[in-house]
RNA sequence: GGGCGAGUAGCUCAAUCGGAUAGAGCACCGGCCUUCUAAGCCGGGGGUUGUGGGUUCAAUUCCCGCCUCGCCCA
């Protein structure tokens, strides 16, 4: 609503600005006032024109008020300050059309592919992982709402799966070499451990901490032990082997794990693609035939790179003739060996629908309360599966600290002359998650004096370092039990159970969103399980309290707002109290425009904060009126409604961020 | 050496395309539970936005130099 408002009112003031000045400003700007007295937009657009029609701003803002005269929906506008226009919005009308419907964001439909979680399936997923699948998650849903709430099924989301990489080849020679298990020896231990109830990403976290330090422990034994790695990574890249069944056996127990972790938080996936299809469906082949063909690759013959087929880096002046390229990013090693990023390429390839090649397609999970599965990919393409990568928009959910390798697939797309494909192509880039040096000691890891002195420390895979995701679901959980223990002995375990649950998700959700996308969060267990103040179960208190009301009324919300439909409110909107309730009005309506913006900057933190000001406001009008004994029919039909928008509005703010509020807390 | 990001209240973070008195939370101090739940509300202190220049009606925001920190590449 807010959002449509804004919008007439851009159409109104380029008509204007058009007729009487004979100017067009590209890019109007629209600001809020800074106090709700003062107006719910703010235009500013008078002291840009200043200079070029050489008046005074005040003047300027004073004869575009006289010229836009009245507009449909606005009560009037005024001149503040040194030459603000500030517009009013009819508040009557406002609150009867928000009261009347939800407002939505249209948007043409198009294919978007999102990647998001991608953890390497050799260990538990600890919390740099939850920022990542969290903000996926949520980006997921910010684009499925703004499409259209009618065909979600347009955003597909998948979770890349590196099954032939060199984490898991150091878990497989942790199995092999260190605990000396054949196949049948991995299946026993497998067993083994469920017959305890641990769990597989759990046990290979220490054994991949223990093969790292394996590597290095003995001078002596350095090289063999390297080559061990060596010759396991490509016994894993070539397939058909002993050592490739096991890790395929542990990758695949280890995937089941990370897609129930992230269930736990409502994550869910539409496609597991996995790099041992793409090296055995020959993806790279096609992709390297492609990158020839299109000049984007070719072979070095001098220079360090000598025999190594090389791509020209985006922004660097490339071979000049006489010297080789430098700075030319290696594709191909000399030895024949393809790296990381010409995978990518072919895999990137092939989410555009560019590669000529596609996945064989099995069930792999299913969720409740959803018809189809999350698939995995196969060799065998005879199978009658979906059809992804057919992606139009892709965003890849991966951290900052991968821009590099994520700007040459781009270039090598644009390259290649897939431009559109290139401009479609979004890394969704993120800071990672340390842990603040005190957070470490309480885990108990050694940190030295010169680390203690740091904001944060990285966590570390290979050293072990780092908090597992279950571990501070659980804890959250605990702690969010204790206090529903507490407050609710009445209800049943199972009931009180869920209710911790969902505060634990929210907290947890929230925790991860509150930051903006290029803050390093410097994780601390005080922080993360705090349920007060702007965090999660702050805004699903809201909510819980409006609940309270209606259930103590004997109303539901909806019939309220209908209730409302009858009612002029414009009185009750005077004044200093008509102010506060307009505010909380006001930023209700404004729900779809922080989605539109969240969109389109990828920044799921401005959705955060604005759930927080949202409950925050409720909250504080929560204290300022008692409903339930208001005297004044029109004015407690008009708080009832009050309550109601609020709570809607704060409800698909949080649904939008996967946040769930319980029926009491 | 090159690239990217960051430096804002004691701490953790915001601040829309350059806009009005730089805002929240935590912590601290003082009030508010016989009302629709105190996971809450109200009030208070706390700032030379790393630093030096520049651009302009207006700079936390843009440009240049310097300092510090983190990440990536060679």
């Amino acid at each position: 609503m807010y959002r449509t408002y804004r919008q007439s009112l851009f159409e109104r003031l380029r008509a204007v600005l058009l007729e009487k000045f004979q100017v067009e400003i590209p890019r109007l700007t629209v600001e809020e006032p800074p106090k709700v007295e003062m107006g719910d937009y703010a235009l500013p657009i008078a002291f840009e024109l200043a200079r070029t029609l050489r008046k005074a701003p005040r003047k300027i803002a004073e004869e575009l008020v006289a010229a836009l005269g009245s507009v449909p929906g606005f009560t009037g506008f005024d001149v503040a300050g040194a030459g603000y226009i500030n517009c009013h919005l009819d508040r009557n009308e406002a609150a009867h059309q928000l009261a009347r419907r939800k407002e939505n964001l249209g948007v043409a439909q198009y294919d978007v592919g999102v990647e998001h979680t991608s953890i390497n399936p050799n260990k538990a997923a600890h919390v740099g992982h939850l920022r990542n699948a969290i903000l996926g998650d949520t980006l997921t849903r910010l684009l499925r709402v703004g499409l259209d709430d009618r065909t979600p099924n347009n955003v597909w989301v998948q979770n890349y799966i590196d099954n032939t990489g060199v984490q898991v080849a150091d878990v497989v020679v942790a199995l092999v070499h260190l605990r000396q298990l054949d196949l049948a020896g991995v299946e026993r231990w497998m067993q083994e451990l469920a017959a305890r109830g641990e769990r597989i990403d759990f046990a290979c976290w220490d054994l991949y901490a223990y093969v790292s330090q394996w590597y290095d422990a003995e001078d002596s034994e350095k090289q063999a032990r390297k080559q061990v790695r060596l010759d396991t990574l490509h016994a894993l890249e070539v397939g058909g082997n002993e050592t490739a069944a096991i890790a395929e056996r542990v990758s695949t127990a280890i995937v089941r794990r990370h897609l129930e972790t992230m269930q736990r938080l409502g994550i869910e996936y539409d496609f597991l693609p996995r790099e041992s299809e793409i090296l055995h469906l020959h993806f790279w082949n096609a992709a390297f035939a492609l990158m020839k063909e299109k000049g984007v690759l070719y072979q070095e013959t001098e220079g360090k790179n000598a025999g190594c087929w090389v791509m020209r880096r985006a922004g660097t002046a490339g071979a000049d003739g006489e010297n080789p390229d430098q700075e030319a990013k290696v594709i191909v090693r000399s030895n024949g060996t393809v790296g990381y990023v010409g995978k990518d390429i072919a895999y990137h390839l092939w989410k555009f629908n560019k590669l000529g090649l596609d996945f064989g397609y099995r069930e792999f999970y299913s969720y409740p309360n959803r018809e189809t599965p999350c698939w995995i990919s196969t060799v065998e393409q005879n199978l009658v599966g979906p059809r992804f990568g057919k992606g139009t928009v892709i965003y890849n959910v991966i951290d900052s600290r991968q821009a590099d390798p994520q700007n040459n697939v781009i270039e090598a797309l644009r390259g290649m002359g897939f431009a559109k494909e290139a401009d479609n192509y979004h890394h969704f880039s993120y800071e990672m998650v340390a842990l603040t040096p005190r957070c470490a000691m309480e885990l108990g890891y050694l940190v030295f004096d010169e680390d203690q002195k740091r904001a944060y420390i990285e966590v570390s895979g290979r050293k072990g370092f780092g908090v597992k995701a279950d571990d501070l679901i659980d804890k959250l959980i605990a702690s969010a039990l204790a206090e529903v223990n507490a407050r609710h002995p009445e209800l049943s375990e199972a009931e009180r159970h869920s209710i911790a649950s969902k505060i634990a998700v929210g907290a947890l959700r929230y925790y991860m969103l509150r930051y903006t996308r290029n803050t390093v969060i410097a994780f601390d267990f005080q922080d993360a399980l705090s349920f007060e103040g702007e965090t999660g179960p702050y805004a699903q208190y809201a909510v819980v309290r409006a609940a309270n009301i209606f259930r103590k009324a004997g109303i539901a919300p909806e019939e309220a707002l209908q209730q409302f439909a009858t009612v002029d409110a414009a009185a009750y909107f005077t004044g200093e109290d008509g102010d506060s309730l307009w505010e909380l009005w006001l930023l209700a309506s404004k729900s779809v425009h922080v989605l539109e913006r969240c969109i389109q900057s990828t920044e799921p933190a401005y959705l955060a904060k604005y759930a927080f000001q949202l409950a925050q406001q409720f909250s504080n009008f929560y204290h300022r009126h008692h409903i339930l004994t208001e005297s004044d029919p029109a004015r407690k039909t008009l708080l009832l409604a009050t309550a109601a928008v609020a709570q809607r509005e704060l409800l698909r703010a949080l649904s939008w961020m996967g946040i769930e509020a319980p029926d009491v807390m």
